[in-house]
DNA sequence: AGCACGCCGACT
DNA sequence: GTCGGCGTGCTC
């Protein structure tokens, strides 16, 4: 009788064992539909066998093979099985994430699928030449071309990192190969999909997101299968799409935050794609103006190729000026201090666009009562409810509670409640009453809430409709505004002392973006950063855009403090809705830890930085190895044991190379 | 995760 | 007398 061991999206760490029927061809890869429990279910074939160990009563025949989806190629069963067994998740539930839910529903309506075509035009409208420095940069990724070559290209914002992405597109094309080309956010860079498709205007390019129709996506991924597309161009997902003949993996960005997967399979998207071009032996870039300090010590030690571009593409755009504001002696008001506010003054004079940057991690404008200092809190979470003056409430912004604005404070009665920190709103009422006269767009989440909102936001500045943007994170990626000359930056200090051994890089990598959307053609740009520390060191390395200045006096830091990349981690959380226990549970973890291995080191239970979340309270745990080799073998010993010895009532999971900490 | 089974409180 | 609460157990 043969076996085959089909991989499902159900959170348990097996593959199970279903007998083939006679005449059945179900190789590795295919998928097939099984009944599991009283349901049915579209899984995976990840192995075969003669025999199977679960009993005769139990095993089950597969239903049919899936005739319309090929099967998946071996390539491919061997990254996923890489992904589940690096980040400690069932194999099923790799393959879950990466499936596109149309393919995995059993009755499904059949997948639309394109008309046989003509050969596709491979050709690149090179209309760009490229400068010394971008020429040195595509050519240390084409040399290579057929082994795994990693290469690492450091550019300023506006160097034209992007250019060099495109001609190495272009001769992986040429070469008859795909090319995957990863971004963090892909509705924030919907000029660069249109940029690509001028581009390469005879060739298919799919996007493959989150935000694509169902029958959308299972098409792009089957594109990509099929080697229809050409290029595909997606967020952190799109590195686990299959493909027939992939020759280049970009990475954009690559020290983005959002590459790493934050619940379930919690991969990088970026060290997955890394990963997954060795297993090919294929080149592959990683883009940044900032680099991560993991990929940036790589090129050090010479485990990636370097490139710079140290200058801006464009002639005559020159980098901003930037000057630290010192808050102490100018004190803002409203947010704003006086010389942001000549500043803005200056700028609408000259008929020239401003960016104010609120910096709200750790912030937001709260109710306080002046009479008891009583502040509004979340009853579930231990986080501060936000203002929310348009819609008149007060929010919790992790659990999504929210209720009524008080008129009189609910602890002694008094009426006099004032709204404190710098939101958004506040800041862009504040700067309406300085400039009744200027035309000021608020971009944050509450804002471009609506489908399609951001899009016409950022059109209205591109049409010069709008005089000074205010806005959180939102704003500081990849747009492109010719006639923006400053940028304010306000709440900055908040990265500079946090208890994250990563904040201040992230602050870094943060400002540099921001600071580079100041200036971009031809106009001078200045940058204003309010800070209570203009001389920390952080601030002058922004204003010089030494990259590789502040890289390496950061790596050294870490070399110190014993922290990655010089040091592996993972992060242990638990969550209970019981007083105690997720702390009293970690504790247990620590004694068994200790037991498997000195080879690691485990630190003392923490409070999450969020200690109570929807009702849960959360605490968690650090573990330092010195290499990936001996934190791998300890992680999978302790999650075995972890498995027997965790109560039901208690949540937890275990974050491999976590990135916050 | 679903989805059963199973044993104790307020309703037609 | 039942409807339904979510604790516990199972899925090849």
């Amino acid at each position: 009788m043969k076996i085959a061991q089909v991989a499902l999206d159900v959170p348990l760490d097996a593959t199970f064992d279903f007998s083939v029927p006679e005449g059945v061809e179900a190789a590795v890869g295919h998928l097939v539909v099984v009944p599991f429990g009283r349901a049915r279910k579209v899984g995976v074939v990840v192995g075969g066998a003669s025999r199977s160990d679960v009993p005769e009563g139990k095993l089950r025949a597969l239903e049919s093979v899936v005739a319309d989806v090929p099967p998946l190629a071996r390539a491919e069963i061997d990254l996923y099985r890489f992904c589940a067994s690096y980040y400690l998740r069932p194999l099923g539930e790799v393959i879950g994430a990466c499936l596109p839910p149309r393919l995995r529903q059993v009755k499904r309506r059949p997948i639309r699928r394109p008309e046989p075509e003509a050969p596709q035009d491979a050709g690149f409208s090179a209309s760009f030449t490229l400068t010394p420095k971008q020429e040195i940069a595509a050519h240390l990724v084409a040399e290579s071309a057929d082994r795994f070559h990693p290469v690492l290209l450091q550019g300023i914002t506006g160097s034209g990192k992007t250019e060099v992405f495109l001609h190495a597109i272009a001769s992986t094309l040429a070469r008859g190969r795909q090319a995957l080309y990863l971004v963090p956010e892909i509705g924030l860079t919907p000029q660069l999909e249109a940029q690509v498709r001028e581009r390469f205007p005879g060739a298919v390019i799919v996007a493959a997101h989150s935000h694509l129709s169902e029958g959308e996506r299972a098409s792009a991924w089957l594109d990509a299968q099929s080697g229809r597309a050409r290029i595909v161009l997606g967020t952190r997902l799109a590195v686990l799409s299959p493909f027939r003949e992939l020759g280049l993996i970009v990475v954009d960005e690559e020290q983005d935050a959002s590459f790493k997967q934050q619940e379930g399979l919690r991969y990088s998207a970026r060290d997955v794609a890394v990963r997954r071009a060795q297993m090919l032996g294929i080149p592959v870039v990683l883009g940044s103006a900032t680099p991560s300090l993991e990929s940036y010590a790589n090129a050090k030690q010479d485990r990636y190729a370097l490139a710079t571009l140290p200058a801006r593409a464009a002639a005559g755009a020159m980098l901003p000026s930037v000057h630290a504001v010192d808050t102490r002696v100018d004190r803002p008001e409203e947010g704003i201090t006086a010389t942001l506010t000549k500043a803005l003054s200056a700028r609408l004079q000259r008929g020239e666009q401003s960016l104010v940057f609120v910096n709200r991690r750790g912030f937001s404008p709260v109710l306080y009562c002046s009479d008891c200092a009583w502040t509004s809190t979340c009853d579930r979470c231990s986080a501060k409810l936000v203002l929310h003056l348009k819609a008149g409430r007060l929010r919790c912004h992790h659990c999504g509670h929210e209720r009524r604005i008080p008129r009189q404070c609910p602890s002694c009665g008094g009426s006099d409640l004032l709204p404190v920190g710098h939101g958004t709103q506040r800041v862009e009422e504040g700067l309406r009453r300085r400039f009744p006269q200027a035309r000021i767009v608020r971009v944050d989440r509450d804002s471009t809430a609506r489908k399609g909102a951001l899009k016409a936001m950022l059109e209205d500045v591109r049409d010069e409709k709008v005089d000074i943007l205010v806005g959180t994170q939102m704003l500081t990626k990849g747009h492109d505004y010719p006639r923006l000359t400053l940028v304010g930056v306000l709440d900055s200090d908040s990265g500079l002392f946090s208890a994250d051994f990563r904040a201040s890089e992230r602050l870094y990598a943060q400002l540099v973006q921001v600071a580079g959307r100041a200036g971009r053609a031809g106009l001078p740009g200045e940058v204003l950063i309010q800070t209570d520390f203009p001389a920390h060191p952080l601030y002058a390395a922004v204003a010089t855009q030494d990259y590789l200045a502040f890289a390496d006096a950061a790596l050294e830091e870490r070399r110190l403090a014993g922290f990655p990349p010089f040091a592996h981690l993972a992060l242990l959380r638990a969550e209970s809705k019981k007083p105690g226990e997720a702390t009293a549970f970690l504790r247990v973890a620590v004694r068994a830890g200790q037991a498997l291995s000195s080879r690691v080191e485990l630190f003392d239970p923490v409070p999450a930085p969020l200690e109570r979340k929807a009702g849960f309270e959360r605490a968690q745990l650090l573990v330092r190895a010195k290499t990936r080799a001996s934190l791998q073998p300890f992680v999978r010993a302790w999650k075995a044991a972890l498995d027997e010895k965790a109560e039901r009532s208690i949540r937890w999971s275990l974050d491999v190379d976590p990135q916050d900490v």
